[in-house]
Order: C-alpha cells, then structure tokens, then sequence
DNA sequence: CGGTTCGACATAACGGTGTTATGGCAAACA
DNA sequence: TGTTTGCCATAACACCGTTATGTCGAACCG
C-alpha cells in the first residue's frame, strides 16, 4: 500500500544517501547523516529500508541500473569488436563520472553489505548487456573462441581492472589524473586484448610507440 | 629505543592481528578485539601503532612485501612471455592464497585507511617486480609495444581484473570455486592478452574452443 | 459519529566502534 | 635518593547501527 507521500519520502531519504555518498565519500554514509540530511528521524531509514544494508542496496540497485542502460546504449557496429571496443570505452566513462557508486558496486567499501537478491540481479542485467556484445562479435566470426561467457568475463576483467587501478590511485596520492594519458592507457590495454581474442589480429588497431603513463 | 621486549609486544600485536584478519575476516578487526586476542589493553596498539591506522599500515606493508617477494621468484625463461606468463599465475596464487590481505591491500575494504608513504613504497616495489619482466621481454623483442610502463600496467590490470573478479564473486553467494575452470578463464584471458601484445601473435599460446566457464 | 487499529515517526537507550584523558607504576637516570 | 620517562590499564567521550517505548494522526468499522 505505497501511496504517493510515501514514494516521497523514499525518495528524500534516497536523494540524501546519493548526496552524501557522492560529495563526501562512502566513509560520512551513517544512517544519522542520512536521516539529518533527509530531515527525519533515523526510524525513517529503518522503516523505509530496513536498517543501512537496505538503504546501500537500493543504492546499490540504482548504480547499476544506470550502469547498465549506459552499456546498453551502444549500438554501433562499425569496423570489427565496434561494439565490444565502445562498450569498453562506456564502461570506463561512466566508472570515472560516477566512482564514488563504483566503489560501492565493485570495491566491497561497505562491509556489512551483502547484496540482495534484486541487487544480483541488477547487476546480471548490465553484464547480459556485455554478453550481447560478445556474442555479436562472435556471430561475425571476429573471435578465435567459442565460449561466450569466458571472452566476455575477459573483456570485464581487463576494463574492471583498468578502471580499478586508475580510481584507486586517484584516490591515493591525489595525483594529476592526466585523463589523455589514462585514455590512452586503456585504449592501448583493450585492443590488445581483442588483438589477442580476434582471428585477425592486426586489424583493429594499429599501435605505435607510445610515451611513458 | 626499541629493546627485544618492544619487538615482542608489537609483534605480539600484529600477530594478533593478523590471524583475526584470515580467521574472521576485516569485519572483525577492531581495536578491542585485537588488543584481547593479544592479551593486552587496547592502548597497545596506539603506543605501538598509533592507532588502528598504523596497525592497518603495517598489516599492509608485510602484505605487500610478501607479494613482492612472491613476484619476485619467478625467474624461468622459457619460451616468449615464460617470465611475464609465470608472474601472472604468481600473483594468482598469491592473492588466492590471502584472499583477506588482498582485499585489504586493494580493496580499500577499510575505508579510514590511507597507505603511508613507507606502505606506498612497499607497493611499489611490488610493482618494480612487474617492471623487470616487462623489460626483459621488451630486451628479447617480444613485445609490439616500446613503452614499459604501458605494457606493465596493462598487465597489472589483467590479473588484478580477473583475481579481483573471483575473489568478490567466491565472497558472495559461496558458490563452488572450480579452480580448474577459474585457472582456465584466467590462462585465456592472459595468453590472449600476451598475444595482443606480442610481436608474434600465434606462438606463445595454441588456443582451442573451450567449455562454458 | 465514536472507538479502534495501525503505520509512521521521535526520543532515548543499548552495545559496539576508534580514540584519549587520567593516573599508576616500574625502570632509568641524575 | 629524587626525578623523569615510558608503558599500560581504567574509564570516559563521541560516534556508529539498531531497537524498545511511546506518541500522534489517519484510516477503518460498528
């Protein structure tokens, strides 16, 4: 029996956690900021979620809904591993405009959380979005193997990797994050990867020397 | 002035802490519990560590160090990428075997933790282990690509990418780990990667079609 | 309309956390 | 012998997630 008064409160609770998750970090989510932000009381996060595990999980939830409608949006297929090669890049584009929910997805920042069963499969339907793509690639006869699961779990590998390292050292030292630099990196680690998957290994990319990261 | 009987307390602490971090898990590790585990109050560990932070920091350093030290054995040469192919089922192994201190070195699983520059330096020499196999391979002409640091982090974030993956996925439904088959995906997805990067893209591996992972 | 039920919510508390102020106490030193 | 110094335990502080208690208003029903 959700009426419309209570979809607001949800929803202020919910716009308070992304607020505070993304201005000061996953370190100030405490259910008393929450709830100070929101303008309620801290009951209003237990009676809406049930405690902060389902408060990160909706969250968790919304991360990755919106991760997977970005992936989901690449249609283009021109040249060999388009797809899979924009699907990558929009991967790493959306990681690094939204690394505060990243962390949150993927770097297990908030211990207590287990996902649910609805987050799990939140986050199946972004990586069915990466299988498509795999299994496009294979149906133009562009891979050099059979088993979709395997390449697609490579290709999320190697972008999840890049993306980690590139957030965590950000996060580190507070370096100059040359993003052309950054950019490039991944361009050069992903097509060597499909270099690596494809049946005609020199025709995607076209790698020349390239100066120090 | 640090006598044996320092050592010993300290020690005695970040023992302490170390089988509360492989036995229970980061979740477990807090002040209290460590200072009991190891008999003593919990001002031990700010006259030792000066803090949880430092206590973390030192966990961290000994962790990296034994990784370094793990990546650093690995001397074979046989056949193109021996060394590099060699080091990257090194790091698999090691991180498989300290699943806890991985989470803890890369994880960033306890958020109010920030690396010390002497923690920082400790990761990097990790790192420089990576280096030199690069730069061997590049000195043997194995490697399409001239910039070190670029192939090495390539690398770093393929088996970081794939370890990563299968630790955060063993930690979440306990789902039957079949090394055999994880081991395969992680062999695929390196040699793939090696080939990507290689002069000679069909020598180091001979790919077949493979089962479902 | 009056009584009852029920859900949202605030207050205040409980047990836990990292941290620290206070003070005791033994060893080293002048 | 008197003083200083450093290790350490006790107890407290502020914060955390969570919950028991009770209030209040709306909805429901006779």
């Amino acid at each position: 029996m959700t009426s419309i008064s209570d979809e607001t409160s949800r929803r202020a609770i919910l716009d308070a956690a992304l607020t505070i998750l993304t201005t000061q970090g996953h370190h100030a989510l405490s259910v008393r900021r929450v709830a100070s932000e929101a303008g309620c009381s801290t009951i209003g996060v237990y009676t809406w979620f049930g405690g902060k595990d389902g408060l990160v999980d909706a969250l968790w939830i919304e991360a990755f809904t919106s991760f997977g409608t970005a992936l989901r949006k690449i249609r283009p297929l021109t040249g060999p591993f388009g797809r899979l090669r924009a699907q990558a890049f929009a991967y790493r584009k959306w990681a690094l405009a939204h690394p505060a929910h990243y962390q949150l997805m993927f770097f297990n920042v908030i211990p207590e959380h287990v996902p649910s069963d609805d987050a799990l499969v939140a986050a199946a339907a972004a990586y069915t979005a990466l299988l498509s793509a795999v299994e496009e690639a294979l149906g133009r006869g562009e891979l050099r193997f059979t088993d979709t699961a395997l390449v697609a779990h490579s290709c999320w590998a190697m972008a999840h990797g890049l993306v980690t390292l590139q957030i965590a050292n950000a996060g580190l030292r507070g370096q100059t994050d040359n993003e052309k630099q950054n950019k490039a990196a991944f361009a050069l680690a992903i097509d060597a990867l499909m270099v690596g998957l494809s049946t005609q290994p020199d025709v995607s990319t076209k790698p020349r020397a390239t100066k120090a990261i």
